[in-house]
DNA sequence: TTCAAAGTGCCACGATTTCCCACAAAGTGG
DNA sequence: CCACTTTGTGGGAAATCGTGGCACTTTGAA
């Protein structure tokens, strides 16, 4: 699974490069979508799949618009050798990435953020900290 | 599990050695992640998987930020022949760790903090000795 | 058919990380 | 009290990683 964070660069034909730890995981395809806040998910083609059976077991009224959400902005990529890949322009402009860009491993998928959009996304969090250690201490940690 | 604690240093590459009598405990790999203080915890792998399956099961909603804090501020990392490991440097700057850390097991994890944040943190517990005695007669100890 | 523009793959450099060896201090047993 | 083992620290060499840049292929338009 995907644990951790990374700050690399977007080059100029808009490629970043997988952190080395998360490479084997992935193999050579997978799929970049867009994900819940400004950012993307970037998850193995398995993890995909299995999502998908889970969005396509709900009853379509809640299920119809989450499947264009998910599948119509989905798109399944490859790495080249040095462990590089494009991310696809609609997709790079939704998250609003520039040069900077953070991938953080989250469990079974991968977040990519623009580095400031994220810097803004922590301060939040910090300022949410009360709540959530309440809730960590809730689950015995 | 994990008792006692140790002061340790860290060296130019931010490495600290673990406490001789952590390492059978802990294995080759574990896990070190942002601590609810300014402090890291350390987990072995399946005190951290453990972790992992609770957050996980919580309702989205939640589990969002609260698996983005955990998740991403989490590393795995492994010890060298030494019983050495490198503190990831993102972590390292959140707990404020300087030069001399202290280690401490707290049962199912290990603490790590700075030497002098410890130090104002146990000063502070010592103030509020009272109220510790008062909650440990409650508890019949 | 030719040229420009875009996309893709590969090489090479610099920086960082990882691995390993060596010493010093502390602890242990005889 | 001495010798030996274990533990903690430092530093150097080797390998790896991330990035910029170059070159080749593909596409589409003139």
């Amino acid at each position: 699974m995907f644990y951790g964070q990374a700050e690399h660069t977007l080059d100029q034909k808009g490629r970043v490069t997988l952190p080395s730890k998360y490479r084997d995981l992935l193999g050579e395809s997978f799929f970049v979508l867009r994900g819940f806040e400004k950012c993307l998910f970037v998850y193995t083609e398995d993890g995909f799949h299995e999502l998908e059976d889970k969005i396509k077991a709900l009853p379509i009224a809640q299920g119809g618009i989450l499947q264009r959400f998910v599948f119509a902005n989905a798109e399944k990529v490859t790495a080249d050798k040095q462990g590089r890949f494009v991310i696809p322009p609609k997709l790079r402009e939704y998250a609003g990435l520039e040069k900077d860009v953070v991938l953080a491993g989250i469990s079974a998928r991968i977040e990519i953020w623009d580095a400031s959009t994220y810097k803004d996304y922590e301060t939040n969090m910090v300022a949410d900290m009360d709540n959530l250690s309440a809730m960590l201490r809730e689950l015995g940690i």
